[in-house]
Formats: structure tokens, C-alpha cells, sequence
DNA sequence: CTGAAAGCGCTTACAG
DNA sequence: CTGAAAGCGCTTACAG
């Protein structure tokens, strides 16, 4: 409370080197632990910074090193509703790893197609790397990030040679499924599909393409519906399939799952009884689903755990695997009994 | 392509002073239009910079001026699934004032309790200033905000004195809505609320009571029912509820209003014909449902871009409102014809 | 083991 | 109207 007090003046590594008179230098290589110390010297400047409560600015940090210990985390601005807990989760996961290591995320919603926002940020040099949480068949983003030699991870699966990608196996996961239902006994197998300019739309179509070929099985490719991520397209397309009389419809994704699922309550089709239900992915909503719905289950915020851990090695300079796939797991519930 | 050719070296504001045969401070004024500086001199720099590409470091430009141009954007760890288009419009909405600004937004996940991740951002000066995008009755974020003096703006109504706060006039819409289905000759109207804890569903509960208070009808307290946020305690309840026979079930958010209509449809009991629905949020699932249900809509884009400009007058130091309340619009669907 | 000094890339009084 | 110089708060060769 004294007039002269300093109280609410923020330390400097400055201010700690006068007060225990020594460098600055040396206060700077107590705190990174780098360069030779007395062991003596480093536990008086780590006491006084502990009991004045100093922390560094980790801006001034940064300039002197040229990093900013902040990632970018690109965010597609086209996403579908029922997608967002995916993201969601995959942010948790990556804000978790990046805060243990000091690292910040600054989010940015762009299209594909709009790259301003990212440029942006790098143009800023307000990160030190960037997640792209969707794939694209041409990548604008990707493009530019490779022409700037910034590190960056794909969070799915890209067709440029040398993107760092880490994914679910999609693929895998897909044929299981496919696999699980023709040997149940189904035949006429409709498949639904959406944007096949996402990368994740080739890669599920071929996991049930493989599942065909393993079994010996020719497919229907009249029974494969691409595309149909709108719900006035798939309303049309529905009928058609609904004419058809298949077993067993496999959707994609939640989104188109959960339009299939109102378009057959709507024409009073019961699902499993008269023709099944299955999705290429999994969210809650479909769990809880009456009658509930067989789907593949991935793990979100591990994904963006490992995305982010691998980001950061790639920020060190370390070599990383070209390509990282991860598990998931089968959930066979009412909708296939 | 020649061995000497620096291409690809990053420009600074020395190159361009040494190139231009001039001092870094006329490019640093020619730049920020700030300080004297003769025009011909200044187009000079500028068409420099334009020819060369050149941008500024933000990261330094920062460090001098004790800025970050960066924005903390804090949203809940325990949301519910359907809150999710809330929080990300909004972030959509920040973002885009933001940008324009030259602002980025820095994203973090926390849960009332914790403050430790606010804490880490704060110390290590990574932002201007903190968006926090849900509010409590006790809010240890605010507290500690408030403590440390940093620019800080709450989406939501705070009971903290000082707290700049954006929100939706929830209490007036929710008024409004209430006062509609009374005249409307709803007797006997259940409010199922959620979390006593959030700020917002205080206002709700006071809205409805409004309604009640100005056409001078008595409320019946037994048929407010609160903290029923969880499936399990609310599925009790509703046995409840549904015996007293009322006229009208009013829910205070939609992911509680998804659970109503889930249990009506399994006791099948028919909206609107036996029992009338309505909710006090907005959300395409209650749009798109079947039938329609009857809600308030929230512009929780427009939000967000009103927070983070109010947020910027902010750190720029000017004086803003305390509170600010946005619109609403009562939407009457199928669900209470 | 320790320190003086230069540097990261800007801004901004102060003096011409 | 323009510039030399100090400063923002750190790090890091280099020299002792």
C-alpha cells in the first residue's frame, strides 16, 4: 500500500537480474534450463521467481527465438450440423496436448475455397504451424502452406505427396462393416454417399468396395449413390431406392443417416423389419436413436491428441510419419438385427 | 534463380529503409499513418511495399507497442451437444470482426472451476482481452478477470458489477412467448428448466414469471421444475408432469425440449393435440422436426460480432455500455396450434 | 560457471 | 518533414 510500492509492476528477467545481482543472461538460462549454471545460482533465481510470481512473456520469447508458440487450427466454414461434435472433440484433443507444451490454438473457419484467412495468419507469423481439420481432393490450402514451407498436418487424408496426414481408417472401418452385412446375408446393399470432393467420401467408398472384392461379390454400381449430401437430392433419390427393394441402406454419414432414417418413418418402412440401416460414422444421436443405429465409432479427441502431438514434433524439426492411421470400433445395434 | 538472389528472405522494415535510401522510422510512419511524413515519401514506401510484398511482423510490432492483436475466446467444457451451433455461430460472428480488425482469436475450452487455462494465456500476455461465452451466478472467470484488470467481455448477463455483458433479452422474449401461450388459453403451462447455476436460466424463469405477473394470472409453483439438465432425473419427472394432465410444456432450452418430445412420442401422447410444446431456444432440429415446435430465435452470429467489436472499443480504451440486450424473434410453429 | 553485447523487428519520444 | 537512438523483454553466440 506504500506510495513507492510496486506491487502491480510486472517483472522482467531485468528486474530479477538487478534485484539479485547478477545477468540477465543468467536469469534467462535458470529458467530454460540451457547453457552451463551453477546449481547454486539456478535454485536462488528459480526461488525468487517462484516467490515473486514471475512468469516470462512469452511474446518477447518468441520474437527472440522467431516462434510464437501458437498453432492454427482451420476450421471448414461448410460443415454439416451433426459434424460439429467431431470437431469439437478433435479441439479438445489438440487444445489438451498444445497447452501442456505451452502452445496456444487461434482458431480460423475458412472454405476451401478462401484461403485469405490462413494466409492471414502466416502472413502475420502469428503461428508456428497449421491443422487443417478437412481434406480436399484439390486443396487450396494445402497448396499454399507447401509453397510457404509452413508445417502443417492434415487431419484425414490427402492426396499431396508430403502432407503429413493423420486419419482414421476409414477405409478399414468401412469394409469391416460392408463385410459384417453381406455375410449377415443382405444383397441388395444401397450405399449412400456424399461430397465426393472430400477426400473421407473416396476413402469410405473404396472400404466398401474392398469388402465386395474379399467376398467375391460383384457390386450393383446402380445401387451406389454419390453426391447426395443435399436433402431435396436424396428425397428424389430415395424413392428410387426405396422401388428397388434393397436390404440394407449404408449411409455415409450422420447427416444423410439421419434424413434416410426420416424419409423411411415418413413412408412408414420399418427399420430393421423391412429394410436395415447402417452409417459410416457414428454420433451420439444415432446411439440414442429409436431403434438405435449399427455405425462405425472413432475417437475424435484421440485423434486430435495424436494430430497435434505430431504437429508439434514436426515444429521441432523431428521426421514424422507420412501417413498416421488410427482405430475405431464396430457398433452393431437394432437397426442391422 | 541467381546464387546471390534472396527471394526468399523474410522483408523487414531495415531492408526496406536501406533499399529506399531512408530511415526505419519514415517506413515505420509511412506504414502506420501515424507521425509527420512528407506524401511523396510515403507513396514511395507504399508502392515498395506493395512491389515487394512486404508485411509486417505483428509479433513485434506487438512487443512495442505492449500489444498481442489476439482475442482469448473461452467457451464451456460440460456444453450439451445441441448448444454446440450456439457457441460455434458465434465464434463465426467474432472471427469476422476480428479478422477485419487484424485481430485473431485464440480458443480455449474451460470449465467454470478451472481457470487454469484462462490463467496460462493471461500470464503469458498471449491476448488483448477475453471473451467469455457462457456465464455464472458464481463465476470464478470473471473474478479472476476483473482481479487482473484485463479487458474482458461476458456473452450472457453477469451479476458481477463492472462485467461488460452482450446477451439476447432473453427475460423480455421469453415474456413474450409465455404471454403469447397464455392468451392462447393454456392454463395449466409446465416450465422445465435446466441449470440453476447459469445466469441465462435465471432470466428465463423471470421472463415467464413476467408473463404471468402482467395478466395477472397466479403461478403454480409446482409446475416449475429446474435442474432437470440430465435425461434420467427429467424422465422422472415427466411421469410427473404428465399425470397433473397440463395444458403445455414449456422447455427452457432445446436439448431439454429433444428429451420431452422423445418421451411423449414413447408414451404416445400427441403434440399438439394432447399436449402443446414450445421451447425457449432456437434450434434447426425443432425447426425441421416433426411437427414444428413452436421457439424463440437468437441471432448468435450477430451476437458474436457485436461482442468482439464491443470487445476492441474496449481495449482500445473507449468507454461502452455495460449491458447491451439484442432482439429476438417468437417463432409459432405446429407444436402449439 | 558467468556476463557484456548484439540481436529479434518493430515503435516512439526527442531533437533537428 | 526526417532521423538517431532507446526501448519492448527476451535469447544466444562469444569471450572470459
Amino acid at each position: 500500500m506504500g506510495e513507492n510500492s510496486q506491487e502491480n509492476k510486472v517483472l522482467t528477467i531485468a528486474d530479477i537480474a538487478e534485484d539479485l545481482g547478477v545477468s540477465k543472461t543468467t536469469v534467462s538460462r535458470a529458467i530454460s534450463g540451457k547453457g552451463r549454471i551453477g546449481s547454486g545460482t539456478r535454485e536462488r533465481v528459480l526461488k525468487y521467481i517462484e516467490e515473486h510470481n514471475y512468469t516470462p512473456n512469452v511474446i518477447a520469447k518468441g520474437l527472440a527465438q522467431s516462434k510464437t508458440y501458437n498453432l492454427a487450427v482451420v476450421m471448414p466454414g461448410d460443415y454439416e450440423l451433426i459434424d460439429l461434435p467431431f470437431f469439437q472433440n478433435c479441439i479438445m484433443g489438440i487444445q489438451e496436448i498444445a497447452s501442456s507444451f505451452d502452445y496456444d490454438m487461434l482458431l480460423t473457419v475458412c472454405n476451401n475455397a478462401d484461403v485469405t484467412k490462413l494466409e492471414r495468419i502466416v502472413r502475420n507469423r502469428k503461428v508456428d504451424g497449421v491443422i487443417l481439420l478437412r481434406s480436399f481432393v484439390k486443396d487450396v490450402q494445402v497448396e499454399y502452406l507447401q509453397e510457404k514451407k509452413i508445417p502443417f498436418i492434415v487431419v484425414g487424408t490427402s492426396g499431396y505427396k508430403g502432407a503429413v496426414q493423420v486419419d482414421n481408417d476409414h477405409r478399414a472401418a468401412c469394409k469391416e462393416l460392408t463385410s459384417i452385412l453381406l455375410m449377415k446375408r443382405m444383397k441388395k446393399i444401397a450405399l449412400i454417399g456424399g461430397n465426393e470432393e472430400h477426400v473421407v467420401t473416396q476413402s469410405r467408398l473404396k472400404g466398401f468396395q474392398d469388402a465386395f472384392a474379399e467376398l467375391e461379390r460383384p457390386i450393383d454400381e446402380s445401387l451406389i449413390y454419390m453426391n447426395l449430401d443435399n436433402a431435396v437430392l436424396l428425397e428424389d433419390k430415395m424413392d428410387e431406392i426405396i422401388r428397388q427393394e434393397v436390404d440394407c441402406i449404408i449411409c455415409m454419414d450422420d447427416a444423410i443417416c439421419m434424413e434416410v432414417l426420416y424419409k423411411l418413418r415418413r413412408e412408414e418402412i420399418a427399420v430393421p423389419d423391412q429394410i436395415r440401416v447402417a452409417s459410416f460414422y457414428n454420433s451420439t444421436v444415432l446411439e440414442t436413436h429409436d431403434p438405435s443405429i449399427t455405425s462405425l465409432d472413432f475417437d475424435a479427441k484421440e485423434l486430435g491428441m495424436l494430430v497435434c502431438r505430431t504437429l508439434l514434433d514436426m515444429i521441432e524439426g523431428e521426421k514424422v510419419e507420412e501417413k498416421t492411421l488410427l482405430g475405431y470400433e464396430v457398433r452393431l445395434r437394432e437397426s442391422t438385427k
